[in-house]
DNA sequence: TTAATTTATGCAATCGTTTTCAGGATTTTT
DNA sequence: AAAAATCCTGAAAACGATTGCATAAATTAA
C-alpha cells in the first residue's frame, strides 16, 4: 500500500498540483473531462489526503481528546464507546486520557491534550477535582469543552448527565416498596455534583413515602477502599440497615469486598442496591441491583455537541445541558 | 493560553525563524547568549512546536493504532492503559479502535488508522480473523505491527503473548488437586492461538496425572451466548462435570448466566475456572476462580517493542516473541 | 478582424517547523 | 595588510494540501 500525494497525480497526468486538488474537490472551475480523469486515477493508486497536511493548514487537528477517570470501569469504556462511533462516523479520532481520580493527572491530560493541538475535549471530572480553573485557562484559546456525567456547578458550559435525582429516587422507592425502612446510602464526597443529586433523590423517596431521614444511615467515602470497610464495618456493628443503596460502581465494589472480609456473610434479605454500569452485576452474591445509566448514549450525546459546536461558525452563546434518564436493573 | 509559534518568537527578539529554531534545539551554531535569551523568551510565552508541523515534517504522525476486540473487557482495558504509559511517556499518543470480533470492522479499523498516518499498530486479532492478509497488504510501506494476546500463527512479526499452555496447565492441575477428575473445557474456536495452546495446556495437566482425556468434555463455543447456553444444558443433562474450566472472559460469563437460567443451580462444589482478567470474579456466585494475564505488562511491552522499532534506524530483521507467565487468582 | 468574455489551468503563498546553503562579520594566520 | 578560518545568522526550500490571483486559450460579440 503506497502512499500517494497530489504532486504524485499531478505529474503522472501532467497537471498541476491545484488543478488536481481542485478537480477532486470538484470545483466548477474544471473541465468535467478533466475531473473525471483526475477522478479515475486517484481512485485507481487509491489517494487519500494526507490528514496532517490538512490540519496545518486548517489550524484543526480532527482530534477530540477525552478526559475520564479510569477505562477500566465500566460506565467509561461505553461512554467512550459512544463517544468513538460519534467521532469516527465524523472523521475526527478520539485520544483518551484517564485522570485516575487525581486532579494533578487530570492537569497534566489536559496539557498533553492541548499540546497535542486537539480541538477540543469531553471530560468526567476525576473525584479530586473541586474547581475547575486549569479548565478555564485553556478553554479561551478556541477550545471546546463539554462536560459529562461528573459536571461543575458552575454554568457556561454544555453538559450532558444523567437524571441522577430520579435515578436514586427509583432505587430507593423500589427499597421502600419491598419494606425496608433502614436504607443506608453509602455515596461520594461531596464535592461531586452527582453526589449532592443523587442524595436528594434518595431523601426525597425517603419524604415522599413517609421515612424519617436518619443522617446516621448516611456515610460518605472517598476513594480507599479502607474507607469502605470501615463503614461497612460500623453499619454491621451498629446501625444493622435493612437496605444498602451506594453511590458509584467503585463504592459498590468496596463494600461487597468489605463483606467479604466480615465473617458474617452479608445477609441475604438485605438488598444492596448500587448506581453503577457493571455489566456482571446479577451474577454478583449477594445480588446486586442497580441504576443504570445510558453511558453510550451519553457520550454519544456529548460528543455531538462538541462536534457541532466545532463545526459551527457562531460562537455559542447559550449552553446545553441535557439530562438522560436512567433505569433500574433489578437483579 | 495563547498558541505561540517560532515566528511570533522570531518577531519578538528580532532575529529569524531559523535562529529561533536552531536556538531552541541548542544547535552548536548558535552563539551561547542568543540560545539564553531565546530559550527564556519561550519559556516565558509557554512555547510549544506545533506536533502538526513536526508530523508534516519528518513524515511521522507520533501516534499509534491499537485495535482490540472490545474495550469494556478488563484484559484489554489493562492493556490499554500498559500501552498508553509507555506511549504518552515517550511522547506518543494513543488512538483504539475496536473490532467487535468482527473482520470487517477490524480491515475498516486498519484502513482508518492507515489513513490517519499512524506511524505503527499494536494488535489482538478479532475472533473471526483466520488470515491476516488484510494485515499484510498494510505492512509493507514501513508501518510497523505488534501482535500482542491473539497473535496469527505465521512468523515475521513482532508478539507479545501470555504463556497460555502453562496457564492452562496450572489451572487444570490445581483441580485435579482439589480431586476433581472430570473436568470440562470449554473453549473459544479453534482458530484463534490462544484456544490450541490453552487446549494443550489443559490436555497436558491431565496427561501428566493419569487422567485421560474425554473428548466429549470439550466443546468450543463462538461469540453467541445460546452457543454457551446450550453447551452447558448439554453438560449439565449428559456428562455432569466436577469442574468446568473455560477459555476467556466471555465464555466464562456466557456460561454464569446459562446456569442463572436453569432451575436446579450450578453446584457449589463445581468449581469454575475462567481464563479472565475480570476483577470482580471473586464477588461472583458460585466463585469464579481466574488464570490471570499480566495485561498491563502485556500492553507496555508491545508498545515498547513497537516504539523501539519505530525509533531504530535500521530494518529489523529478527522478531522478538514474549511470553508473559500467568497466576492463578483463587476466589 | 478585433475586442470582450468565458473557460481552464498554473503559479505562488500559506500553515509551522527544520535544515541546507550562502554570506557577512569577526578573528586568526601568514 | 591580505588571506584564511571561524563564527553567527538569515534566506529559502521542503513536507502536502488549499486557494487567491494571474493568464493563456477558446469562444462569443461587435
Amino acid at each position: 500500500m503506497e502512499v500517494i500525494t497530489l504532486k504524485d497525480i499531478a505529474k503522472a497526468l501532467n497537471l498541476s498540483t491545484s488543478t488536481v486538488s481542485r478537480a477532486l474537490r470538484d470545483s466548477y472551475e474544471i473541465n468535467e473531462k478533466t475531473k473525471k480523469l483526475v477522478a479515475e486515477y486517484a481512485k485507481k493508486v487509491n489517494f487519500r489526503p494526507n490528514p496532517i497536511a490538512l490540519s496545518l493548514k486548517d489550524n484543526k487537528s480532527r482530534a477530540i481528546g477525552v478526559i475520564v477517570p479510569e477505562i477500566a470501569n465500566n460506565f467509561f469504556s461505553q461512554a467512550i464507546n459512544g463517544i468513538e462511533d460519534e467521532a469516527y462516523s465524523r472523521g475526527y479520532h478520539v485520544v483518551i486520557c484517564q485522570s485516575h481520580e487525581s486532579l494533578e493527572r487530570e492537569k497534566e491530560n489536559l496539557r498533553h491534550l492541548f499540546e497535542r493541538r486537539v480541538d477540543g475535549i469531553l471530560i468526567s471530572l476525576s473525584g479530586k477535582t473541586t474547581d475547575i480553573k486549569h479548565i478555564l485557562e485553556y478553554s479561551e484559546s478556541n477550545f471546546a469543552v463539554v462536560f459529562f456525567d461528573r459536571v461543575p456547578e458552575s454554568g457556561g458550559f454544555h453538559k450532558v448527565v444523567a437524571d441522577n435525582f430520579s435515578g436514586a429516587f427509583a432505587a430507593t422507592e423500589y427499597l421502600i416498596k419491598q419494606g425496608k425502612k433502614r436504607i443506608a446510602h453509602i455515596t461520594s464526597p461531596l464535592t461531586l455534583s452527582i453526589t449532592k443529586e443523587r442524595l436528594e433523590g434518595y431523601k426525597k423517596a425517603l419524604e415522599v413515602h413517609g421515612i424519617a431521614i436518619d443522617n446516621e444511615l448516611i456515610k460518605y467515602c472517598g476513594f480507599d477502599p479502607e474507607e469502605a470497610k470501615s463503614t461497612i464495618n460500623d453499619f454491621m456493628n451498629t446501625q444493622k440497615p435493612d437496605a444498602f443503596f451506594t453511590c458509584s460502581d467503585r463504592l459498590a465494589l468496596h463494600c461487597y469486598e468489605a463483606f467479604q472480609n466480615r465473617k458474617d456473610e452479608m445477609p441475604v434479605d438485605t438488598p444492596f442496591f448500587g448506581f453503577t454500569n457493571l455489566n456482571v452485576s446479577h451474577l454478583f452474591h449477594p445480588k446486586l441491583s442497580t441504576v443504570v445509566q445510558p453511558a453510550y448514549e451519553m457520550g454519544g450525546r456529548a460528543a455531538k455537541i462538541l462536534l457541532d459546536q466545532l463545526e459551527s461558525k457562531r460562537k455559542v452563546k447559550d449552553f446545553d445541558k441535557i439530562v438522560l434518564e436512567t433505569y433500574l436493573k433489578i437483579s
